[in-house]
DNA sequence: AGCACGCCGACT
DNA sequence: GTCGGCGTGCTC
């Protein structure tokens, strides 16, 4: 007679609960990967638990395939992560584990780390670069990048020089101008630059950190633009490291540059894995199993990253913790930083969130003590923060959108030598075609919303669905060719720009101008070498970019946002201005920033630029909490959208009468009410707003909410799903 | 998610 | 008289 054990298996797939299944022999540990049957077919899925009985009928179990790990492939902080985070953020368990497994993984591949493969140059190779190998650019790209990094360089990273790397290093190879070399390990790498003098806040921090190491202990590290943020993170993560421990680092997407991997690399002695969206699968396996095995000694990604296994972890860092790309928008729709929090908690180990300008919620968490704040007030190098200045544009001709003041400012400091960066948060070349006839608007025809003009190739867009379509030269209304270009998005700017300022190039960077591959790079190359003297560019050069040659900063339009529906809005403009801002001032000379704005006397404004960003943020927290709204109290919104705008409103409005039977008590309404921007992509969008002061009632009301839609006839011809914390009102 | 089962329109 | 529409329900 046989005995059969049990195995509780999370199943990929829209599933809140696992599966139980029958095991002969040897149970495969929690963490591992089984192939099971399912249906009719079969599944790869991970091991939860070893139950005592069965959740079901013991006469359904049957047993699984085939075991796919001997050991777990998911580490029990990760197992315990992913089972907590589907139950708050009312996300399906089997989705959630999809989230989270590299795909290679979910179709059953092996998670035993394969040696990597890491080339370094030899002498003949320097010689042979020193004399230049010409006519072959790809040899000489790659042996150059070889010349650069002395600890070797792998697969990943080559790829990241080049696509077609194989054939040229081949070529390389053949010619024994590199060679094979063990791959750096968390042991064994040696950094290549020391670290500098740290000031006494950056070593104060470092020290903090350094110091809680064995226990859990959330630091905020709040510290000005320029403040050395980087270095103590650094410093943390070679203490850390110190200790045989793992790090890992996450970072808004737009920050994760290649220059941040140099300069970590470099300072580590390689044993970086990085990990984000744009990886292959292939490459995102490698630096899962390095950060599993422990031979990569910090593991920097985007937010997904949050879910990278660890097998010595010691510290993770959030940097940038107030940016909303850390928390995902659709499907799964964690907060990274909320998680990292999480993660940390359960391993026990410190969690450092830095930022310049720190969310509301982590300023919260300062104030009633549960996260500790560390402060770098002093930029490096003695350098004193840029002086904030209102321009008022009211009444004020704008020429394509610059105001006289903002003109002159850049002349002089153009005449100085200087750098001028110029922000807009609008690409194109005008937001609006109107026909100064009969006023009819170009509108997108599936959203509520204008298109706008591209000039490059005289085209519409609209940028919420990515719709497009030839630009007219008649009304379509009434036939006038009296068409005009209303407004000035970051295209019409340039123009402008370069026929006010002929004499100083103008680069610009938003996601139309660094569509192609390099270009951004070329870009940022022209600025930091100083051939290009005018940056002009939207939120994509606000983040992770260092300009240490700006010494004038001009925000165009600061408008939007203090008056928007999102009560975040205001939290989000004071953090983009003042992280633009930071791309300004340097030792010598300090820094000035000059706002446009039609509403100069906004208390948003004047506190922000007469009492700074802490003034800004107590006055924003003092609303929140007289409004009740996060974080003084938990927030969830319940989104629906269909092909007709009643149903989302009719399945929110019986969501919200059944939850009111169910008398949860503290539990508040806002809504329904459809989206402030209703139709997107030709689908109409509401939301229910669901409040409460702690998270238990929210939390039950969520629970009753997903069983009712389940099971409602209704809730079938709508699609609807939740998010917990929402960070954007859409 | 897949993939069955299950009752109502246009075709060999 | 069938082939197939996708509504509904289930997967240990």
């Amino acid at each position: 007679m046989s005995t059969h054990t049990l195995v509780r298996v999370i199943v990929p797939g829209p599933f809140d609960e696992p599966f139980d299944y029958l095991v002969e022999g040897d149970r495969p540990p929690p963490g591992a990967r089984v192939r099971v049957p399912f249906g009719r077919g079969h599944r790869v899925g991970v091991v939860l638990a070893w139950p005592e009985t069965a959740a079901v009928d013991p006469a359904r179990l049957r047993p699984i395939t085939a075991s796919l790990d001997r050991e777990a492939i998911l580490p029990p902080d990760l197992l315990a992560l992913l089972t907590w985070s589907a139950g708050y953020y009312h996300y399906p368990l089997g989705e959630v584990l999809t989230a989270l497994l590299p795909a290679p993984l979910r179709q059953g591949r092996s998670a035993v780390a394969e040696p990597t493969e890491h080339w370094r140059i030899t002498a003949a190779g320097e010689a042979a670069l020193a004399a230049g190998l010409r006519g072959q650019p790809a040899r000489q790209r790659l042996l150059a990048a070889f010349a650069d990094a002395p600890a070797g360089l792998d697969r990943t990273q080559l790829r990241g020089i080049s696509p077609n790397y194989r054939q040229p290093l081949h070529a390389l190879l053949a010619r024994d101008w590199v060679e094979p070399v063990d791959p750096p390990t968390a042991a064994t790498a040696a950094p290549i630059t020391s670290p500098p003098e740290l000031g006494a806040e950056q070593a104060a921090a470092t020290q903090a950190i350094a110091a809680a190491a064995d226990r859990f202990q959330p630091f905020l590290l709040q510290g000005i633009t320029g403040s050395g943020k980087t270095e103590v993170y650094l410093g943390a993560i070679a203490a850390c490291r110190a200790r045989g421990r793992q790090a890992l680092v996450l970072v808004p997407e737009i920050g994760l540059t290649p220059q941040l991997i140099q300069r970590f690399e470099a300072r580590l002695g390689g044993s970086v894995a990085v990990l984000h969206s744009g990886l292959t699968d292939r490459d995102r396996l490698t630096a899962w199993r390095r950060a599993a095995c422990s031979e990569a000694a910090v593991i920097v990604g985007t937010r997904s990253a949050v879910f990278a296994p660890l097998a010595r972890p010691g510290l993770i860092i959030v940097d940038e913790e107030h940016d909303a790309s850390l928390k995902q928008q659709d499907g799964y729709r964690y907060h990274a930083r909320d998680l990292a929090v999480r993660r940390a908690q359960q391993l026990d180990i410190p969690v450092v969130l830095g930022s310049a300008t720190p969310s509301l919620e982590s300023l919260a968490n300062v104030e009633r003590a549960a996260y500790q704040r560390l402060r770098l007030d002093r930029r490096a190098g003695g350098a004193t923060p840029p002086a904030l200045e209102l321009v008022d544009i009211r009444r004020r001709r704008l020429a394509e959108g610059l105001s006289a003041p903002l003109r002159e400012a850049m002349q002089q400091h153009l005449e100085a030598g200087e750098q001028v960066l110029v922000f807009l948060n609008r690409r194109g070349w005008a937001p609006t075609l109107i026909c100064d006839d009969c006023a009819h608007v170009a509108n997108c025809q599936r959203c509520d919303a204008r298109m706008t003009v591209h000039a490059r190739d005289n085209r519409l867009r609209c940028h919420h669905c990515g719709a497009e379509r030839a630009q007219p030269t008649v009304c379509p209304e009434c036939g006038s060719t009296a068409l005009v270009q209303l407004g000035a998005g970051t295209e019409r700017v340039e123009a402008a720009l370069q026929a006010s300022f002929p004499d100083y190039p103008t680069v610009r960077i938003d996601r139309d101008s660094t569509r192609r591959r390099g270009t951004l790079d070329a870009g940022l190359e022209r600025i930091r070498s100083g051939a290009a003297r005018i940056l002009l560019g939207t939120q994509m050069l606000a983040k992770g970019h260092d300009f240490p040659g700006v010494t004038l900063v001009g925000i165009l339009d600061a408008d939007r946002g203090l008056f928007g529906a999102d009560f975040r809005a205001p939290e989000q403009l004071a953090q983009t201005i003042l992280q633009v801002a930071g791309r300004a001032g340097r030792a010598e000379r300090p820094g000035r920033v000059l706002i446009q704005s039609r509403h100069p006397e906004h208390p948003l404004l004047q506190s922000l630029i007469h009492a700074g960003y802490d003034a800004v943020a107590a006055q924003l927290l003092a609303e929140r909490r007289s409004a009740g709204l996060p974080p003084a109290s938990r927030m969830a919104l319940v989104r629906a959208e269909a092909p007709a705008a009643a149903p989302p409103l009719e399945l929110l409005r019986s969501a919200r009468e059944h939850l009111g039977e169910r008398r949860i008590r503290d539990l508040e309404f806002h809504g329904p009410a459809p989206a402030p921007m209703e139709r997107l992509a030709g689908r109409y969008r509401a939301q229910l707003g669901l409040l409460a002061p702690r998270r238990a009632p929210l939390h039950r009301a969520l629970h009753e909410l997903r069983a009712w839609l389940a099971s409602s006839r209704q809730a079938r011809q709508v699609r609807w799903s939740i998010d917990v914390d929402p960070v954007e009102i859409l």
